[in-house]
DNA sequence: GTTAATGCAAACGGTTTGCAGGGGT
DNA sequence: ACCCCTGCAAACCGTTTGCATTAAC
Protein backbone atom coordinates (compact mmCIF):
# COMPACT_ATOMS: atom_id res chain seq x y z
CA UNK A 1 0.00 0.00 0.00
CA UNK A 2 1.54 2.76 -1.14
CA UNK A 3 -0.38 5.43 1.40
CA UNK A 4 3.86 6.15 2.09
CA UNK A 5 2.67 10.18 0.91
CA UNK A 6 -0.05 12.47 2.62
CA UNK A 7 -1.78 14.55 -0.17
CA UNK A 8 -2.93 17.78 0.68
CA UNK A 9 -6.44 16.97 -0.06
CA UNK A 10 -5.44 15.01 3.14
CA UNK A 11 -4.77 17.53 5.35
CA UNK A 12 -7.17 19.95 4.33
CA UNK A 13 -9.88 17.01 5.77
CA UNK A 14 -8.55 17.05 8.45
CA UNK A 15 -8.60 20.73 8.95
CA UNK A 16 -11.94 20.87 8.34
CA UNK A 17 -12.79 18.14 10.43
CA UNK A 18 -11.27 19.57 13.44
CA UNK A 19 -12.87 22.86 12.24
CA UNK A 20 -16.59 21.09 12.46
CA UNK A 21 -15.49 19.44 15.50
CA UNK A 22 -14.16 23.14 17.15
CA UNK A 23 -11.01 21.66 18.32
CA UNK A 24 -7.78 23.07 17.15
CA UNK A 25 -5.37 21.99 14.53
CA UNK A 26 -2.39 21.62 16.35
CA UNK A 27 1.35 20.83 15.06
CA UNK A 28 1.10 17.91 17.29
CA UNK A 29 -1.76 16.15 15.64
CA UNK A 30 -0.93 17.27 12.31
CA UNK A 31 2.06 15.23 12.19
CA UNK A 32 0.46 12.55 13.76
CA UNK A 33 -2.06 12.42 11.91
CA UNK A 34 0.46 12.30 8.87
CA UNK A 35 2.26 9.42 10.44
CA UNK A 36 -0.86 7.38 10.77
CA UNK A 37 -1.57 7.90 7.23
CA UNK A 38 1.33 6.90 6.34
CA UNK A 39 1.65 3.75 8.46
CA UNK A 40 0.96 0.61 6.41
CA UNK A 41 0.44 -1.83 9.60
CA UNK A 42 -1.57 -1.43 12.90
CA UNK A 43 0.67 0.93 15.21
CA UNK A 44 0.25 1.00 18.98
CA UNK A 45 0.25 4.53 20.84
CA UNK A 46 3.76 4.30 21.68
CA UNK A 47 4.66 3.03 18.04
CA UNK A 48 3.43 6.19 17.16
CA UNK A 49 5.13 7.96 19.74
CA UNK A 50 8.47 6.14 18.74
CA UNK A 51 8.04 6.83 15.22
CA UNK A 52 7.10 10.72 15.47
CA UNK A 53 10.05 10.80 17.80
CA UNK A 54 13.13 11.55 15.69
CA UNK A 55 10.78 14.37 14.10
CA UNK A 56 9.27 15.89 16.91
CA UNK A 57 11.56 14.99 19.95
CA UNK A 58 9.52 17.41 22.30
CA UNK A 59 6.48 15.42 21.89
CA UNK A 60 4.78 13.48 24.94
CA UNK A 61 3.75 10.02 24.73
CA UNK A 62 0.60 11.12 26.59
CA UNK A 63 -0.32 13.64 23.86
CA UNK A 64 -0.12 10.54 21.58
CA UNK A 65 -2.60 9.07 23.71
CA UNK A 66 -4.84 12.09 23.75
CA UNK A 67 -4.67 12.56 20.07
CA UNK A 68 -5.15 9.28 19.00
CA UNK A 69 -8.33 9.30 21.34
CA UNK A 70 -9.60 12.33 19.80
CA UNK A 71 -9.17 10.95 15.89
CA UNK A 72 -11.13 7.88 17.39
CA UNK A 73 -13.99 10.24 18.88
CA UNK A 74 -13.52 12.10 15.09
CA UNK A 75 -13.96 8.26 13.02
CA UNK A 76 -10.60 8.78 11.93
CA UNK A 77 -8.93 5.54 13.19
CA UNK A 78 -10.59 2.73 15.31
CA UNK A 79 -9.17 0.95 18.00
CA UNK A 80 -8.23 -2.88 18.32
CA UNK A 81 -8.09 -4.88 20.95
CA UNK A 82 -6.68 -8.23 19.59
CA UNK A 83 -4.17 -8.86 22.32
CA UNK A 84 -4.06 -7.33 26.00
CA UNK A 85 -1.05 -5.84 25.80
CA UNK A 86 -1.37 -2.60 24.38
CA UNK A 87 -3.95 -1.42 22.05
CA UNK A 88 -3.70 -1.26 18.37
CA UNK A 89 -5.04 1.60 16.12
CA UNK A 90 -6.34 0.99 12.62
CA UNK A 91 -6.26 3.81 9.98
CA UNK A 92 -7.89 1.67 7.12
CA UNK A 93 -11.29 3.05 7.51
CA UNK A 94 -13.09 0.66 4.64
CA UNK A 95 -14.88 -2.60 5.46
CA UNK A 96 -12.25 -5.11 6.45
CA UNK A 97 -11.30 -8.10 8.46
CA UNK A 98 -8.10 -8.99 10.01
CA UNK A 99 -5.97 -12.11 10.19
CA UNK A 100 -3.64 -12.22 12.96
CA UNK A 101 -0.50 -15.09 13.09
CA UNK A 102 0.00 -16.28 16.19
CA UNK A 103 3.85 -17.08 15.28
CA UNK A 104 4.79 -13.15 14.40
CA UNK A 105 2.17 -11.49 16.15
CA UNK A 106 1.87 -9.54 12.68
CA UNK A 107 -2.39 -7.70 11.69
CA UNK A 108 -3.38 -8.25 8.39
CA UNK A 109 -6.34 -6.52 6.67
CA UNK A 110 -8.57 -9.03 5.15
CA UNK A 111 -11.43 -8.38 2.43
CA UNK A 112 -14.41 -10.05 1.89
CA UNK A 113 -17.37 -8.08 0.16
CA UNK A 114 -19.24 -11.38 0.02
CA UNK A 115 -19.33 -11.77 3.36
CA UNK A 116 -20.03 -8.21 4.41
CA UNK A 117 -23.05 -8.32 1.98
CA UNK A 118 -24.78 -11.64 3.58
CA UNK A 119 -27.86 -11.48 5.75
CA UNK A 120 -27.75 -12.52 8.99
CA UNK A 121 -29.46 -15.94 10.26
CA UNK A 122 -32.22 -15.15 12.62
CA UNK A 123 -30.05 -16.48 15.66
CA UNK A 124 -28.27 -13.55 15.43
CA UNK A 125 -30.89 -11.10 14.80
CA UNK A 126 -32.66 -12.25 17.44
CA UNK A 127 -30.30 -11.09 20.17
CA UNK A 128 -30.77 -7.49 19.17
CA UNK A 129 -29.74 -4.82 16.58
CA UNK A 130 -26.41 -5.69 14.58
CA UNK A 131 -24.18 -2.61 13.86
CA UNK A 132 -21.12 -3.92 12.62
CA UNK A 133 -19.40 -7.38 12.07
CA UNK A 134 -16.12 -8.14 12.27
CA UNK A 135 -14.40 -10.96 11.71
CA UNK A 136 -11.02 -12.27 13.14
CA UNK A 137 -9.02 -15.16 11.62
CA UNK A 138 -6.58 -16.88 13.61
CA UNK A 139 -3.47 -18.87 11.94
CA UNK A 140 0.04 -18.97 10.43
CA UNK A 141 1.00 -16.20 8.14
CA UNK A 142 2.59 -16.90 4.79
CA UNK A 143 6.39 -15.43 5.99
CA UNK A 144 5.86 -17.32 9.10
CA UNK A 145 5.24 -20.84 7.70
CA UNK A 146 8.59 -19.64 5.09
CA UNK A 147 10.48 -19.40 7.90
CA UNK A 148 11.54 -16.08 7.56
CA UNK A 149 10.48 -14.97 10.84
CA UNK A 150 12.35 -17.68 12.46
CA UNK A 151 15.57 -15.86 11.54
CA UNK A 152 14.58 -12.49 12.77
CA UNK A 153 15.56 -11.54 16.26
CA UNK B 1 -28.03 -22.09 30.08
CA UNK B 2 -28.61 -24.52 33.13
CA UNK B 3 -25.02 -25.15 33.69
CA UNK B 4 -25.49 -24.37 37.29
CA UNK B 5 -24.98 -27.69 38.88
CA UNK B 6 -21.71 -29.43 38.42
CA UNK B 7 -21.24 -33.00 37.84
CA UNK B 8 -18.75 -35.47 39.18
CA UNK B 9 -17.81 -36.40 35.99
CA UNK B 10 -16.59 -32.81 35.07
CA UNK B 11 -14.85 -32.84 38.48
CA UNK B 12 -13.26 -35.99 37.71
CA UNK B 13 -12.43 -34.97 34.05
CA UNK B 14 -10.29 -32.09 36.25
CA UNK B 15 -8.66 -34.42 37.84
CA UNK B 16 -7.53 -36.80 35.25
CA UNK B 17 -6.66 -33.38 33.25
CA UNK B 18 -4.07 -32.61 36.32
CA UNK B 19 -3.18 -35.93 36.73
CA UNK B 20 -2.04 -35.75 32.87
CA UNK B 21 -0.52 -32.45 33.01
CA UNK B 22 1.30 -33.00 36.29
CA UNK B 23 0.09 -30.37 38.34
CA UNK B 24 -1.83 -30.69 41.75
CA UNK B 25 -6.00 -30.80 41.73
CA UNK B 26 -5.61 -28.10 45.03
CA UNK B 27 -8.99 -26.81 46.83
CA UNK B 28 -8.43 -23.50 44.84
CA UNK B 29 -8.18 -24.89 41.73
CA UNK B 30 -11.35 -27.26 42.08
CA UNK B 31 -13.56 -23.75 43.62
CA UNK B 32 -12.55 -22.27 40.75
CA UNK B 33 -13.45 -24.53 38.28
CA UNK B 34 -16.96 -24.60 39.60
CA UNK B 35 -17.43 -21.14 39.70
CA UNK B 36 -16.26 -21.10 35.68
CA UNK B 37 -18.92 -24.02 35.19
CA UNK B 38 -21.44 -22.45 36.68
CA UNK B 39 -21.47 -19.07 35.23
CA UNK B 40 -23.42 -18.41 32.27
CA UNK B 41 -21.56 -14.95 31.04
CA UNK B 42 -18.04 -14.12 30.65
CA UNK B 43 -16.56 -13.73 33.96
CA UNK B 44 -12.93 -11.47 34.76
CA UNK B 45 -10.69 -12.13 36.59
CA UNK B 46 -11.76 -10.18 39.56
CA UNK B 47 -15.33 -11.22 39.28
CA UNK B 48 -14.63 -14.75 39.55
CA UNK B 49 -12.70 -13.78 43.04
CA UNK B 50 -15.76 -12.11 44.28
CA UNK B 51 -17.57 -14.38 43.06
CA UNK B 52 -15.39 -17.12 45.03
CA UNK B 53 -14.51 -14.94 47.57
CA UNK B 54 -17.97 -15.70 49.66
CA UNK B 55 -17.24 -19.54 50.28
CA UNK B 56 -13.84 -18.96 50.49
CA UNK B 57 -12.34 -16.02 52.10
CA UNK B 58 -8.79 -16.26 52.16
CA UNK B 59 -8.20 -16.91 48.33
CA UNK B 60 -6.29 -14.25 46.73
CA UNK B 61 -6.74 -12.51 43.68
CA UNK B 62 -3.50 -13.58 42.06
CA UNK B 63 -4.27 -17.22 42.60
CA UNK B 64 -7.41 -16.55 40.45
CA UNK B 65 -4.91 -15.39 37.74
CA UNK B 66 -2.45 -17.83 38.03
CA UNK B 67 -5.22 -20.44 37.78
CA UNK B 68 -7.27 -19.05 35.10
CA UNK B 69 -3.70 -18.68 32.77
CA UNK B 70 -2.91 -22.82 33.73
CA UNK B 71 -7.37 -22.93 32.91
CA UNK B 72 -6.21 -21.32 29.74
CA UNK B 73 -3.27 -23.37 28.91
CA UNK B 74 -5.38 -26.94 29.57
CA UNK B 75 -7.64 -25.51 27.08
CA UNK B 76 -10.78 -25.33 29.93
CA UNK B 77 -11.09 -21.24 29.06
CA UNK B 78 -9.95 -19.09 26.36
CA UNK B 79 -8.92 -15.35 27.00
CA UNK B 80 -11.33 -12.76 25.46
CA UNK B 81 -9.74 -9.67 24.37
CA UNK B 82 -13.12 -7.65 23.44
CA UNK B 83 -12.36 -4.33 25.58
CA UNK B 84 -9.08 -3.05 27.07
CA UNK B 85 -9.64 -2.93 30.62
CA UNK B 86 -9.83 -6.55 31.64
CA UNK B 87 -9.53 -9.38 29.87
CA UNK B 88 -12.71 -11.52 29.99
CA UNK B 89 -12.73 -15.67 30.03
CA UNK B 90 -14.98 -17.57 28.32
CA UNK B 91 -15.75 -20.98 29.76
CA UNK B 92 -17.84 -22.52 26.89
CA UNK B 93 -15.42 -24.22 24.34
CA UNK B 94 -17.73 -25.27 21.87
CA UNK B 95 -17.28 -22.99 18.46
CA UNK B 96 -19.64 -19.97 18.58
CA UNK B 97 -19.14 -16.07 18.26
CA UNK B 98 -19.98 -12.86 20.07
CA UNK B 99 -22.28 -10.09 20.01
CA UNK B 100 -21.39 -7.51 22.43
CA UNK B 101 -23.71 -4.64 23.46
CA UNK B 102 -22.01 -1.04 23.19
CA UNK B 103 -24.84 0.16 25.79
CA UNK B 104 -24.42 -2.41 28.48
CA UNK B 105 -21.28 -3.98 27.44
CA UNK B 106 -22.88 -7.26 28.22
CA UNK B 107 -21.25 -10.26 25.73
CA UNK B 108 -23.50 -13.13 24.20
CA UNK B 109 -22.80 -16.51 23.03
CA UNK B 110 -23.72 -16.67 19.11
CA UNK B 111 -24.08 -19.84 17.15
CA UNK B 112 -24.07 -19.83 13.03
CA UNK B 113 -22.93 -23.18 11.97
CA UNK B 114 -23.80 -22.12 8.22
CA UNK B 115 -20.90 -19.87 8.94
CA UNK B 116 -18.52 -22.15 10.79
CA UNK B 117 -18.56 -24.79 7.65
CA UNK B 118 -18.20 -22.37 4.58
CA UNK B 119 -15.11 -22.45 2.50
CA UNK B 120 -13.33 -18.98 2.47
CA UNK B 121 -12.30 -17.52 -0.90
CA UNK B 122 -8.82 -16.85 -2.21
CA UNK B 123 -7.81 -13.97 -1.09
CA UNK B 124 -8.47 -15.19 2.95
CA UNK B 125 -6.74 -18.54 2.07
CA UNK B 126 -3.34 -16.87 0.45
CA UNK B 127 -2.31 -14.99 3.60
CA UNK B 128 -1.68 -17.98 5.46
CA UNK B 129 -3.29 -20.96 7.48
CA UNK B 130 -6.51 -20.49 9.03
CA UNK B 131 -6.84 -21.54 11.73
CA UNK B 132 -9.76 -20.80 13.81
CA UNK B 133 -12.19 -17.69 12.87
CA UNK B 134 -14.21 -15.80 14.82
CA UNK B 135 -16.83 -13.55 14.23
CA UNK B 136 -17.77 -10.25 16.76
CA UNK B 137 -21.09 -8.39 15.81
CA UNK B 138 -21.55 -5.14 17.72
CA UNK B 139 -24.97 -3.27 18.19
CA UNK B 140 -27.39 -2.76 20.79
CA UNK B 141 -29.00 -6.12 22.66
CA UNK B 142 -32.92 -6.79 23.17
CA UNK B 143 -33.03 -5.94 26.59
CA UNK B 144 -31.16 -2.50 26.34
CA UNK B 145 -33.46 -1.96 23.32
CA UNK B 146 -36.74 -2.64 25.58
CA UNK B 147 -35.05 0.62 27.82
CA UNK B 148 -34.30 -2.15 30.63
CA UNK B 149 -30.95 -1.02 31.13
CA UNK B 150 -31.47 2.54 31.25
CA UNK B 151 -33.12 1.95 34.59
CA UNK B 152 -29.86 0.54 36.27
CA UNK B 153 -27.37 2.62 37.94
C1' DG C 1 -7.10 37.80 24.49
C1' DT C 2 -9.41 33.43 25.38
C1' DT C 3 -9.58 28.97 25.63
C1' DA C 4 -8.14 24.60 24.66
C1' DA C 5 -4.00 21.58 24.05
C1' DT C 6 0.61 20.29 25.43
C1' DG C 7 4.37 18.54 28.43
C1' DC C 8 5.61 16.98 32.72
C1' DA C 9 5.08 14.04 36.50
C1' DA C 10 2.47 11.52 39.35
C1' DA C 11 -1.48 8.45 39.82
C1' DC C 12 -4.18 4.59 38.30
C1' DG C 13 -5.81 -0.19 37.47
C1' DG C 14 -5.25 -4.64 35.78
C1' DT C 15 -1.88 -8.09 35.92
C1' DT C 16 2.56 -10.28 37.20
C1' DT C 17 6.30 -11.69 40.17
C1' DG C 18 9.55 -12.89 44.30
C1' DC C 19 9.45 -15.02 48.30
C1' DA C 20 8.42 -17.73 52.49
C1' DG C 21 5.10 -20.68 54.45
C1' DG C 22 1.52 -24.44 53.70
C1' DG C 23 -0.87 -28.31 51.41
C1' DG C 24 -1.20 -32.05 47.91
C1' DT C 25 0.92 -36.20 46.02
C1' DA D 1 9.36 -35.86 52.54
C1' DC D 2 9.33 -33.45 48.46
C1' DC D 3 8.05 -29.90 45.68
C1' DC D 4 4.43 -27.30 43.81
C1' DC D 5 1.05 -23.97 44.92
C1' DT D 6 -0.74 -20.32 47.65
C1' DG D 7 -1.08 -15.80 49.96
C1' DC D 8 1.00 -11.57 50.75
C1' DA D 9 3.11 -7.49 49.13
C1' DA D 10 5.51 -5.08 46.00
C1' DA D 11 6.65 -4.38 41.25
C1' DC D 12 5.16 -3.73 36.52
C1' DC D 13 3.39 -1.57 32.43
C1' DG D 14 0.06 0.52 29.53
C1' DT D 15 -2.82 4.28 30.04
C1' DT D 16 -4.97 8.32 32.34
C1' DT D 17 -5.14 12.59 34.89
C1' DG D 18 -4.05 17.24 37.37
C1' DC D 19 -1.76 21.19 36.68
C1' DA D 20 0.94 25.08 34.96
C1' DT D 21 2.68 26.66 30.52
C1' DT D 22 2.11 27.33 25.63
C1' DA D 23 0.02 27.94 21.32
C1' DA D 24 -4.20 28.03 18.11
C1' DC D 25 -8.13 30.62 17.04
Amino acid sequence: MDTATITKQQIEQLRQLCAEAGIKLTHQRLEIFKELMAADDHPSAESIYTRLHKKLPTIALDTVYRTLATFDELGLVKKLHIMNERTLFDTNLSIHHHFICSHCKKVEDIYWQGFDNCSLPEEVESVGVVESRHLEFHGVCRSCLDGAADKEK
